[in-house]
DNA sequence: GCACACTGTGTGCGCCATACACAGACCATA
DNA sequence: TATGGTCTGTGTATGGCGCACACAGTGTGC
């Protein structure tokens, strides 16, 4: 019952006895690199079972020796495509520990936009999405906080990276093709809000200037809401003390 | 160039001139409460444009006569269902008045969980999309935020919202099922979570009563999450004054 | 040295989104 | 009232997808 999914055996490196028959080609990370490097060229829908048999130079049907399914393999990409944590700094505090790891989370899913397509039906168990989460929760060793609390805290941060890379990533930040879309966006937008139906959009864009909304959001705007999550929960540390 | 894509401009009820040729047999709204009906039995992955024609009594191409592409059918999908939002209290307070927004969402997302998976490809600009934006933005008015820090609170709630949705939505909350769920997770990782490896987690993981994972997130959790999220923007706002 | 579990392969099924050509229905115009 | 042109819904077809299944060959543990 406890019983892990294959690919999470194979993961974890969990080897079974020596057996009779032909040892295998290559490990399932290979799957996952060459899945990786075609979603990275060419997003997620450019990886399939037969591209990626392709990559490595076998048929489609080989793949399913070591993944029992595709939704497997999204599992072993999102293991291997952020690789491990960086270190945690033991001498800072809290909030700087948990930036540090917010910022490189972020800077993962700049990397492979692809990540946030793919959809979560369970909680991690691969070894570095663990570590991970092991980093996450050594933020707030000191803190006080419950491990409940803890583990909230840790999710609410994790939320908020991946919620602000949804809207931002999959362009580089303040490229002119950024730009240009939230120009053609305001201006439909100005368009469309009519101020007897719409008054707080149609004064919010009024009263904003042009170059307001040229914002770059991954530079300025992250911050400004990694801040905000961080002050919530500061403000929980403070009443649980 | 600021021209409307075609399925904007229906459901913004923009009809042309009168023309020669038959009219159309139905609206788009049609086929986007059709293909509703199916996501809600089936998930998203029920909807295929040849089963929403089959459910309207259509022929699969058909649709393409009222929608370019099964991404502008996604469009109509988000546009209706969630319905227009609750009107705003103009005597609650902004926390109340957020809040109440954030939980019409939240329910709005339980009702209809395949949502979360449409991937966002670029910021709402159907009539009642603007109107949950309208009535975010409003519920900010009187906080004495910029036009743009209102923005970027409202996305900051809408961000959590959703976030925190695709950990808990998909299953009835609090059901067996889900507790099950929980339980498995616990178990394995307690397997896992090597004690010098992952020292944090298997603390965690420890020091936590057994009944403590039995949580029921949406009661609890949710609006533990949502409030750090509020106590951000307090923080700001009390900066900003 | 041999049995046989296991490897990678080939074929095929049902489903998908959508391109394209077409027949007929209908209305604006004359 | 006649009609030309345009729009509607249909039929057919294409290339891709995930994956089931039967199979031939391989190489190790006995």
């Amino acid at each position: 019952m406890t019983e892990l999914p294959r690919v999470l055996q194979q993961l974890w490196g969990m080897e079974g006895p020596a057996r009779p028959g032909p040892k295998p080609t290559f490990h399932i990370s290979d799957i996952g690199n060459a899945a990786i490097k075609l979603a990275d060229a060419g997003g997620l829908g450019a990886v399939s079972m037969s591209k990626v048999a392709a990559e490595l130079g076998f048929t489609t049907m080989s793949l399913y020796r070591y993944v029992d399914s595709k939704d497997e393999l999204y599992v072993v990409m999102l293991e291997q495509a952020f690789g491990p944590p960086a270190a945690v700094d033991p001498g800072a505090d809290w909030r700087q520990r948990i930036t540090t790891w917010a910022l490189a989370f972020r800077d993962g899913l700049r990397r492979h936009p692809w990540a946030l397509q793919i959809p979560i039906v369970e909680p991690p168990l691969s070894p570095l999405q663990l570590e991970w989460m092991e980093n996450g929760l050594r933020a707030f060793e000191d803190t006080g906080l419950s491990p409940g609390d803890s583990l909230s805290a840790m999710l609410l941060v994790n939320i908020y990276v991946r919620g602000a890379g949804a809207i931002t990533v999959g362009a580089p930040s303040g490229s002119e093709e950024v730009l240009e879309a939230n120009r053609l966006y305001v201006q439909r937008l100005a368009m469309l809000a009519d101020p007897d139906r719409f008054p707080t959009i149609a004064r919010n864009l009024q009263s904003r200037p042009a170059e307001d909304f040229d914002v770059d959001y991954d530079a300025g705007e992250f911050i400004f809401g990694l801040d905000a999550v961080l002050d919530g929960i500061e403000a929980l540390i403070a009443r649980r003390a």
